[in-house]
DNA sequence: CCGTTTGCTCAACGCTTGTAGAGTGAAATC
DNA sequence: GATTTCACTCTACAAGCGTTGAGCAAACGG
């Protein structure tokens, strides 16, 4: 009547395997990641991951599944994402972000929840070029991530952290109160 | 006596399957594109490929480097980057950050680049916080190029060129002559 | 204690990949 | 015009990949 030994058994496999999979398609990205090199992390055979996700596709899939419910992105969230793009990421976003060059599906996925925070952060900002200036604070902050985690450039580990944030936060402000010209001194 | 026919024939063939070599790594990232599809666009055999350039790494090698001698990088100069990034991408270019992400040896020559690239324009600007700004501007238009040339985001199409360079010289503008805070009303 | 179920491993497949070497046919040389 | 040279193709190989199905041992239900 028990009845949960084997079916933990298998669940806890099934989440050891998701974790590795993460792990390393964060690390070598979706086609630089092997079945067999998940398997190997989690101490499992490569038959054993096919048996549970089906395919290398939909555990890429499933493991890049994005915790839910974040879709709320005023402004000041806005400085959240910022704060947790300069500390550090979870590796389902790793693992997204990695592929997302190389991997359609992943593109695809980038591209509608990039567009998704963009039209968001668009309607809760006041004054004129409303969507210019969101999509240049997405693209700023993808390429600040990209920069800090994924290239490590050296100035992320001489720059304190607070500097950063205070000067990305004073620069958002300032695309975000409608402290822009319309015009500029162009070459 | 000539002389010329069969080597002029060789390097054109060369130079054929090095452009075929640019486009496939463009658009297939090193790891997607093979020996054989570059052959195929060069319409050559596979085997040519390897006779001319050794090895698939030391021909993604050649096909990714930079024209040279882009190293003056005055505020100045930003703007035509800035213009570039937003307008297009040269093959070797898009071929190298279609890669940094999932190759080691095109994120490392990556880093190398923009980190060049950071130093050269922190020296130019004034104030404090000038490395910092530097990081920021940098990192920004990386993620811009991101955003529109690989993953397409929709709002590159709605929103004209204009209006996006008006829009990011502005804001440039702010990180370059210092006129930043160091304080700001953070969550 | 028996028969069944089932989580897991073993061994193997078909395919694609980068790469190597033999072969071929036309151009260059004499 | 015979011989050599060489740009190029053909064929093949070894390794690695995702994926499959048979088999085993432990957990279950009676």
């Amino acid at each position: 009547m028990n009845g949960t030994s084997r079916d933990a058994k298998r669940a806890q496999s099934a989440r050891r395997i998701l974790d590795s999979a993460r792990e390393e398609f964060a690390l070598h990205g979706f086609e630089g990641a092997t079945i067999r090199s998940i398997a190997d992390r989690a101490g499992v055979d490569a038959s054993l991951v096919m048996q549970h996700y089906g395919s290398k596709a939909s555990l890429f899939a499933t493991a890049v599944e994005l915790p839910k419910g974040d879709s709320r992105a005023a402004t000041e969230h806005l400085l959240d994402v910022l704060d947790v793009r300069l500390t550090d990421l979870p590796p389902e976003t790793r693992a997204l972000v990695r592929s997302m060059l190389t991997v359609p599906q992943a593109e695809a996925f980038m591209r509608a929840f990039l567009e998704e925070r963009i039209d968001n952060l668009a309607g809760s900002l006041d004054g004129d070029n409303a969507e210019t200036r969101a999509v240049l604070i997405v693209s700023s902050i993808l390429g600040l991530t990209i920069a800090r985690h994924f290239l490590k450039l050296s100035s992320f580990d001489t720059l304190s952290k607070e500097a950063l944030m205070s000067a990305a936060i004073d620069w958002v402000n300032a695309l975000s109160t409608d402290a822009l010209s319309t015009d500029a001194n162009s070459a």
